[in-house]
DNA sequence: TTGCAGTTGTACCGATCAGTACACGTTAGC
DNA sequence: GCTAACGTGTACTGATCGGTACAACTGCAA
């Protein structure tokens, strides 16, 4: 079918969009570069992206947020068991954004005025990814409030993270973090709510 | 004497490039943006600033780099006060970055290909904060392992809190995350090495 | 008043920008 | 093989990019 076809090469052309857009940034980003990037001519770019690159980066963006709702946001939310669940996102995390080589673009799309045509999505990204996690929290019986914060914490040290690596120009950097703060998540869950404990 | 006005024109522009370059990042803020937040003409910016943007983003980062030396770097390095140099540079933080509603532009240069020119500016930056807390932790008589994954941590917290903060347009965030970090900086402090602790 | 260094607005440069138009394959249905 | 729709390369648009050239203006010193 050609619609089935249309469909897949547009779909296929996503991720290296995505490529392009976290290395050189929305604006920075030329469509000479995300023609380079994808093998495709710039016919065909605006053939499947008619609305240019704000259409692009929507596709990215959707692209994006279907990955993280599967991969990390629907296991916390509806895990059994806080403990794996933690780990396996820590896991899943470092690997997507490869030890702090690759930015995350949804965080630097919120940096700078280029993306502000996005941040009803670069907010909800963040809402659900730290409501996920406290909510996996809580069914490790973390009450609600430190839950919370531990959340907020933990995807406020990925962000840093990704920064701070990218800054130093090392990888180390980002693994050491990350394996700090999933320590301290673990424990948090393991402690099994024993202590009632100071929560900021 | 002409030479001190040319100095004090330069100087003075600065701030208004920083804020610029912060908003719309390095390749987002075109000559004309910078020359309309100065208030400069294109030949006055290229009078005092022969290089280009590279040499205005230069003065930037020297800039930075001279108020970061000045009110964080050094009271941190020198200090004989731990709890309240630690207390002090939080509390200038967020001053500085405006509850995190203003981006660290040393981060962001990090984060795309726009900033490769700077690398080892941003690279130096980053090393030179987290060894001074690192520095300002000792002093404290934390042990230096623990101080120097304290210091990194804090660092990153702080980067991570500007991207969430602004992601989710919510300077409560930030004003939340780092009063907790401010927290635990305190506690190890003040805790005063009677119990060796977990490290990570 | 004259002269001069420092400063500034403006016109201009070639390159590149995002985006459009369209003609040329290529392929599928018949 | 014919046709028509789809996909794609290419040439183009006007705007804007970073940067240069330079003439006009400024204020100060003699």
């Amino acid at each position: 079918m050609n619609t089935k076809r249309v469909l897949t090469d547009r779909d296929s052309a996503v991720p290296a969009l995505a490529e392009a857009f976290r290395e050189h940034g929305f604006e920075g980003a030329s469509l000479a570069t995300l023609s380079k990037t994808t093998g495709l001519g710039k016919g065909s770019l605006y053939n499947f992206f008619p609305g240019g690159k704000a259409e692009m980066m929507d596709a990215v963006l959707e692209d994006i947020d279907r990955w993280f709702s599967e991969m990390i946001f629907s296991p916390l939310e509806h895990t059994v068991d806080p403990t794996s669940a933690v780990t396996s996102m820590m896991q899943e995390v470092a690997a997507y954004f490869r030890s702090g080589r690759r930015v995350c673009l949804v965080g630097s799309l919120g940096l700078n005025t280029a993306g502000e045509a996005f941040k009803d999505r670069v907010a909800a990204y963040f809402a659900r990814w730290i409501s996920a996690l406290a909510k996996c929290l809580e069914a490790g019986k973390i009450p609600p409030v430190l839950a919370a914060h531990l959340a907020e914490d933990t995807i406020c040290t990925i962000q840093g993270a990704i920064v701070l690596a990218r800054g130093l120009g090392e990888e180390a950097t980002f693994t050491r973090i990350i394996e700090r703060q999933r320590a301290i998540l673990l424990q948090s869950v393991a402690r099994d709510r024993k202590i009632s404990r100071f929560d900021g």
